[in-house]
RNA sequence: GCGGGUGUGGCGGAAUUGGCAGACGCACUAGACUUAGGAUCUAGCGCCUCUGGCGUGGGGGUUCGAGUCCCUCCACCCGCACCA
């Protein structure tokens, strides 16, 4: 017998699927529904592939292929998000272009997924860095700038001083930022947006059309985006001539509790109302060390709240009461007006503030089966409950007391009802080189000007320095400088180019219609794969990539442009790759190469132990010695096939009606019925892996005198659905055994419902709960036929001897429980 | 602090609807074949004081029956965290 050589096996079928074009998105056949299968792009590293993309991939492609067999035309894309910071940091160190660097190594990724046996349509490959590509990605800038959704503004933004770019808020974790983890700095710069809160609401309501997204990832987007109901109130400031200052509040239940106002050292009024004060310079210096904070330093919660009192007063817009204003670092800019009342019998904040400064506590709700609390409070009381000390208001529910505050200060012009989020908009410039460039021209005359799209794309250029001191686009005199698209006058361009974000943002739409040169993609393509059936990736992008894209989606519907409000229909978190239970990480010298372990295994093996070791959404723990067994069982059906190769010459299926043949044929059909059901709707690859190791087994211990046709029905069907999970070698045994065609296309077995029918069944026999006892009973008896079957039995007699039957439970098919004293 | 999740043999993990816990694989043990075995095959493999008992993080509950449902406690992981 042959030996299993992986190694001349894989390059063999991928270059004859490769000539034949064989997972060519099938185009105009509009009898089969579609499935549209995407793992989500690399970044092309020179590293190559690590492990977590063989899995995100292997998965991707077991479901493509698997949808194939059952019938779906499938669109099976991949590409590369090209774009980004390491390719111009390789320039500044080691003086290689950005451009041929990336492309290199994009095509070093493409020979590592080739080698892995992935079924894509490679004619729809797209890099992000191409300017067929990127002429498309400013060609939709554009569309958001004619939208209103793309502005330009100055104001406080997150600067990394290691990336030497500002960053979008979602891309500062923790105060540092998401690739390098420098400490964040706050800088102020005119910058380009793009206006995501404008979608805020149905970014957060579609969430609900999203069954198949997992809560969690569903939750991180909500509290992200943080949209909170609440009304806005204005104060007024007498000694500023009656000028207003507008806090938010989600409790305007609670407003006749005020017993100060509290600004944001940022917040613009601060300057008026310090000015002449006596403790103006020691407000200065506050307001100085805290904007010099970090943000981590500013905003952790267990910071201490620090505040000074600025000596104004504020009127209360019902009360008329005077009210003291302060300046405190709890209050952040960024949120809300950038200002709050002070509640402190009502807020845990408020009142460790209140408390701190001896600012007075007046309260204002009493819990709705309780007293208010007399004397001193030692903390705040949070719930809800009666409004009491609250004027016209007093005996009034609170929740409904919110509404009818709310009307009352918009009835009198001082406030409103409101809603506040904690998303901002979409920071998108760069200061760097390799990216997308922003379409946009400067002129004396004419102001802003956008390129007219017959122009794009506005090309990188290449003489640029690379001194890691400046955007290197600044130093282009050909790209800077330019004529205005609207007067022709002189002109300079925009050096920023766009965050990365933008590029992975809509390339799911570029792989419907990937050679359009008059616009991004045709709507009639977009709408025939559009949205994504699954979505593969990193739970890192929970808010990053898939919130974007699911913005640039519904702008892109708006326009018309697509049907989808959606672009992923269901999304599949990835677990991680660990090896002894860490990540791998070069530091830590546990990294396991991909290609290593396929020069050795070969891309079937790895493969297969991939979706075998672990549920595809947990942690997969990489061990060597579950490789090999993943390589033994492919070893294991290769000798199967060959040992019984002649038993394949037009054997007519049957179905056999006793003995070992049936007990084979009824495995068989479990199989393919828990195989169909896992691969299919329950996405737990490893059950259905270890269900054909099962099915393998049972075929090994099939007994020589027994049906053959039924053995190799068996064995035939087992190489059928080990197809999707390992491509290669289950088309190699097709072919051995005598078949036509790739075995890919061949149709997905179907279980045949009355070969799992048993007319005999193994039963517990239970007593008191404890198994005691297995019995055989007809699979068809009814409990009353069980019951006096079991009972009649002679071990059953002799367990109970002694004993009083009080109860017998009877579950058909499965046990017999006698409760018996 | 708030929200979500997880906890099952030596290890990775099964158990889909409350019904035989530990499928499948790894590791390990013994045997067969063999010049050899890190190949292959056969058998075994939760724990213990072993004709029995215990056992799914601990304790309690519901039920004829609980890994699964309820209460409570513990541990670990993830997300958010002065968001007014």
């Amino acid at each position: 017998m042959e030996k299993y050589v992986p190694s001349d096996l894989e390059p063999k079928w991928q270059k004859i699927w490769n000539d034949r074009n064989a997972y060519r998105t099938p185009e105009n056949e509009k009898e089969k529904p579609k499935f549209y299968a995407l793992e989500m792009f690399p970044y092309p590293s020179g590293e190559g592939l690590h492990m977590g993309h063989v899995r995100n991939y292997s998965m991707g492609d077991l479901v493509a292929r698997f949808k194939r067999m059952n019938g779906y035309k499938v669109i099976h894309p991949m590409g590369a998000d090209a774009f980004g910071l390491p390719a111009e940091n390789a320039a500044i160190q080691r003086g290689v272009n950005p451009r041929k660097w990336t492309l290199s190594n994009m095509e070093k990724i493409r020979e590592e997924q080739a080698r892995l046996g992935l079924s894509y349509d490679w004619d729809r490959y797209v890099g992000t860095c191409t300017p067929e590509y990127y002429r498309f990605t400013q060609w939709l800038f554009l569309l958001f700038y004619e939208r209103g959704l793309a502005y330009r503004e100055k104001g406080a933004v997150n600067w990394c001083p290691d990336c030497q770019t500002v960053l979008a808020n979602e891309q500062v974790e923790d105060g540092r930022c998401w690739r390098c983890d420098s400490t964040v700095e706050k800088k102020d710069l005119e910058q380009w947006f793009l206006r995501i809160t404008e979608y805020a609401d149905r970014l957060v309501e579609d969430l609900d059309r999203l069954p198949k997204w997992p809560e969690q990832v569903k939750t991180m987007q909500r509290n992200w985006i943080g949209r909170s109901e609440g009304a806005e109130v204005r104060f007024t400031i007498p000694e500023l001539d009656d000028e207003e200052v507008a806090v938010f509040t989600t409790r305007p239940d609670t407003l006749f509790g005020v017993s100060y106002l509290v600004l944001a050292p940022e917040h613009p009024l601060v300057e008026k109302l310090i000015q002449g004060k006596p403790n103006e310079a020691a407000i200065r210096s506050f307001i100085r060390e805290t904007k010099n904070q970090s943000e981590r330093s500013r905003t952790g919660a267990d910071v201490e709240k620090t505040g000074f009192d600025t000596g104004a007063k504020a009127k209360h817009p019902l009360t008329g009461g005077e009210v003291p204003i302060w300046v405190a670092n709890y209050v952040l800019m960024d949120y809300g007006t950038g200002a709050v009342m002070g509640v402190p019998a009502h807020d845990e904040r408020d009142f460790q503030f209140a408390d701190q400064y001896g600012l007075p506590i007046r309260t204002v709700i009493r819990p709705r089966d309780g007293e208010a609390t007399e004397g001193e409070l030692r903390e705040a009381y949070t719930g809800e409950g009666v409004l009491i000390n609250s004027g016209p208001f007093d005996g009034m529910d609170s929740r409904e007391a919110i509404g009818a505050i709310a009307d009352r200060l918009a009835e009198e012009g001082k406030g409103k009802k409101t809603v506040s989020y904690r998303l901002r908009d979409w920071l998108i410039s760069r200061q760097r080189y390799w990216g997308c460039p922003i379409p946009i021209v400067y002129c004396d005359s004419c102001g802003t000007v956008p390129v007219p799209k017959e122009e794009l794309p506005v090309k990188l250029p290449e003489d640029v320095v690379f001194d890691g001191k400046r955007n290197p686009l600044t130093t282009s005199e050909s790209f800077v400088k330019t004529r205005c698209p609207s007067c022709g006058g002189p002109a300079r361009r925009e050096t920023d180019t766009m965050d990365t974000f933008i590029d992975s943002s809509w390339y799911f739409l570029r792989y419907t219609d990937p050679h359009n040169t008059e616009k991004p993609f045709d709507a009639v393509k977009a709408n025939e794969w559009m949205p994504v059936d699954h979505y593969i990736g990193g739970i890192e992008h929970a808010v990053l990539h898939l919130l974007y894209s699911r913005f640039f989606t519904k702008v892109l519907h708006d326009a018309g442009m697509v049907d989808a409000v959606e672009p992923f229909e269901h999304y599949f978190p990835l677990g991680m790759v660990l090896k002894d239970g860490a990540k791998m990480s070069k530091s830590k010298g546990n990294v396991v190469s991909p290609m290593e372990i396929i020069d050795r295994y070969g891309a079937d093996t790895a493969r297969l132990f991939i979706l075998f070791a672990a549920p595809p959404d947990g942690e997969l723990d990489w061990s060597d010695s579950g490789v090999e067994g993943s390589f033994r069982f492919l070893n294991r059906v290769w000798r199967l096939v060959h040992r019984h190769k002649d038993l394949f010459r037009d054997r007519p299926p049957a179905r056999p009606e006793k003995g070992a043949a049936k007990d084979l044929y009824r495995l068989l059909h479990q199989t393919i019925k828990k195989v169909t059901a896992d691969v299919g709707d329950r996405l737990q690859f490893n059950t259905a892996v270890s269900a054909i190791m099962e099915l393998v087994n049972g075929i090994h211990s099939y007994p020589k005198e027994a049906d053959r046709g039924t053995l190799a029905e068996a064995i035939e069907k087992t190489v059928i659905l080990l197809a999707p999970f390992v491509p290669h070698i289950t088309e190699e045994l097709w072919h051995r055994l005598g078949r036509e065609g790739s075995i890919h296309e061949q149709p997905w077995p179907r279980h045949d419902e009355k070969a799992l029918v048993q007319s005999e069944v193994e039963i517990a026999v239970q007593i008191n709960g404890k198994v005691r006892h297995k019995s055989v009973v007809p699979a068809r008896a009814d409990k009353e036929e069980v019951e006096e079957r079991v009972m009649a039995e002679d071990k059953v007699k002799n367990l109970l001897e002694g004993k009083t039957v009080r109860k017998v439970i009877v579950v058909p098919g499965k046990l017999v429980n006698i409760v018996a004293k």
